[in-house]
DNA sequence: CGCGACCGTGGAAGCGGTTCCATTGACTCT
DNA sequence: AGAGTCAATGGAACCGCTTCCACGGTCGCG
């Protein structure tokens, strides 16, 4: 079923089947419904491959994410998948889980033949890949992380280690310790640092100590954070507070309080970052950044570009972080019975909305 | 950068350089060297598009999902991922909210230009669908779905309300209601309504009542169980325990239960369904069914077609279900205090294996 | 030593579209 | 009425690759 056997049926050229195929104004109305009653006929459609290969771009999206089953990236690539819902772009996944990943797929994506598009999520590409995609005219935006040249949808992390931190310290708390990534992680995130370097700022500005071993490391999984939060938890002096650098990690954070038969938030209160789904329902105090939003927005600025609805815009988009305060939270030193928090809570907007996913 | 120019820079025709790209005994190894320099020496790749135009195929997977963003689709399309990586496959997300939706993925995907295989989750397609795509030669599965003539990769929902069913009365309940989806949701999910013939099963053979208003249905969503919920648990024959057919809706469950001041699993005991990753952490007991394994197992049944490695083998791929006990489940009658259970626990091997993600 | 196999290779055809160019015919303008 | 426009259309060229076919050169064999 190809466009000549369309042309045949409706007793015209290939060129005049393509033309209404793309809506050419050059077709006279006969000659259009000719060709729509044999395109409807034949139950034909246009084979994409073609298309692309004679267009020179693929009508696709390429999202290239790091573990993509995070929570924080499901939610922003719900975002995605929203803004191109009813557009003409599918969308294909690129999972990475390692540099090398990274730059196979990042290579692999300089031209408009394997995605028109791409939004980098989380990932700081090397400066010599976004070159060359910039340069091949690859429409490029990204996610939580930052370059030169390249249009970005960002959050100030550094602001949001500030702004859990300073919660701490106005609750009463002295005694904050810092759970965070590992600063050597071969995929090169470095929201953790920035929001590591918000909660060194602010306490430094409040005249609090930090300790050696008040803040520490660990893989951003719940497991590595909890070992790691089980350490300083067992210090002679104890924090009355951590702020971890995830909501995954600040749930490891929970756990070892528990195992430690500390009282939350009456031993030990806790702030994540975040503000992923079981968040609401854990009743985590953290930092919501609009991860949905953020996938929107990257999205929809791709498809301005690539719908010629506007140029690439070089520049951030700051999407703004937002306190959530929840159960986990409280003063120092008061103890709260833990039965009485239940579960879920918190008081935010958001917590309406999720209620309804 | 194309193949015209690798073969006009190693000194060869352009049939050459294919051969090598392909890896054909048919080049000598001088050729092949100088092909392979030249290749390097302009970082050629081949496109995509032009190489799916000639082959007739495109080297992509399509995944058509309800939902994608639900918890339970999430873990199957990671069992995907998992199994795609290392392939040369790419994957490509149909996400599908509304049968218009999944009829115009469905249409599009007839043909191996698109994708080269599919896999379609959760979703009974139309007959006439179905048939088309087989007969077009596009090797299909079907995760959580059943249709003749088509590999399926499924579980027994039926035997899966059994199971939560007779756990409940082996626990001494009487009085157990159900929660599930609506019948007639319009992309004709059948899961919840198998789920709920198990119980009724299960109900009738042990000669337990179930009176009017101890089944109710609600949409796929936490805060539409916790109103249908909130009404059966203000019934003066109150329930001691629900079943809910999936851990979304027993979710809402416990929310219902906590508004009405019941404490779980002391006056209400709550069984879901799924296992998905909030459900360890919030310690329900549920029927735990491998999300991921089935997205591992249908892309691996499909790229063992797609690579000659087998046969297109019509069939139910089983896959087991299993009870985790954790700790919204106790004898009715038994006023555990809330307290006591914190968070987390429970007994399954899935436990252990969550942590590390 | 001559003939047929066969290996390695170049080049053309084809995949199914889009787009440019040339052609035709109707229509306008002087 | 003839020249010039312009709308509608057919058809060729092209997108970049695979694959088939044909051809020259080796080699083995009789």
């Amino acid at each position: 079923m190809t466009i000549a056997d369309v042309a045949a049926h409706a007793g015209v050229g290939a060129g005049t089947v393509s033309r209404v195929l793309n809506n050419s104004p050059r077709v006279s109305p006969t000659t259009r419904a000719r060709v729509l009653a044999a395109i409807e006929a034949l139950d034909y459609r246009p084979n994409p491959l073609a298309q692309g290969l004679s267009r020179g771009r693929c009508q696709t999206l390429g999202v290239v994410v790091p573990f993509f089953t995070h929570a924080s990236a499901i939610e922003r690539l719900r975002g995605v998948v929203a803004a191109l819902d009813g557009s003409r772009y599918d969308l294909v996944l690129f999972n990475v889980e390692s540099p090398v990943h990274r730059d196979e797929h990042l290579a692999t994506l300089t031209r408009r033949d394997r995605a028109d598009g791409l939004i980098v999520m989380s990932l700081p590409p090397p400066p010599e890949s976004i070159e060359r995609i910039v340069r091949a005219g690859v429409p490029i935006v990204l996610v939580d992380a930052r370059a030169p040249g390249v249009p970005t949808v960002v959050t100030d992390d550094v602001e949001g280690g500030r702004l859990a931190t300073r919660y701490l310290i106005d609750l009463g708390h002295e005694r904050i310790a810092f759970i965070g990534d590992e600063h050597d992680n071969p995929l090169g995130f470095i929201a953790g640092r920035e929001r590591e370097q918000g909660y060194r700022e602010t306490m430094a500005a409040a005249g609090l100590p930090v300790p050696d071993g008040y803040v520490d490391h660990a893989p951003h999984v719940r497991g590595a954070a909890r070992e790691v939060a089980a350490r300083v938890l067992d210090r002679p002096d104890r924090p009355t507070a951590v702020f971890a650098s995830s909501d995954t990690q600040a749930l490891g954070v929970l756990e070892a309080a528990r195992a430690a038969g500390l009282a939350v938030p009456g031993d030990l209160s806790v702030v994540g970052f975040d503000d992923i789904e079981v968040s609401g329902y854990a009743g985590l105090t953290t930092v919501r950044q609009p991860l949905y939003e953020s996938g929107r927005l990257a999205a929809r600025l791709l498809l301005d570009v690539l719908e010629g609805r506007a140029e690439p815009e070089p520049g951030e988009h700051r999407l703004e972080l937002e306190l959530v305060e929840r159960t986990t939270t409280a003063p120092p030193g008061r103890r709260d019975t833990f039965a009485s928090r239940g579960r879920g809570g918190g008081h935010s907007v958001r917590d309406r909305v999720s209620e309804e996913r």
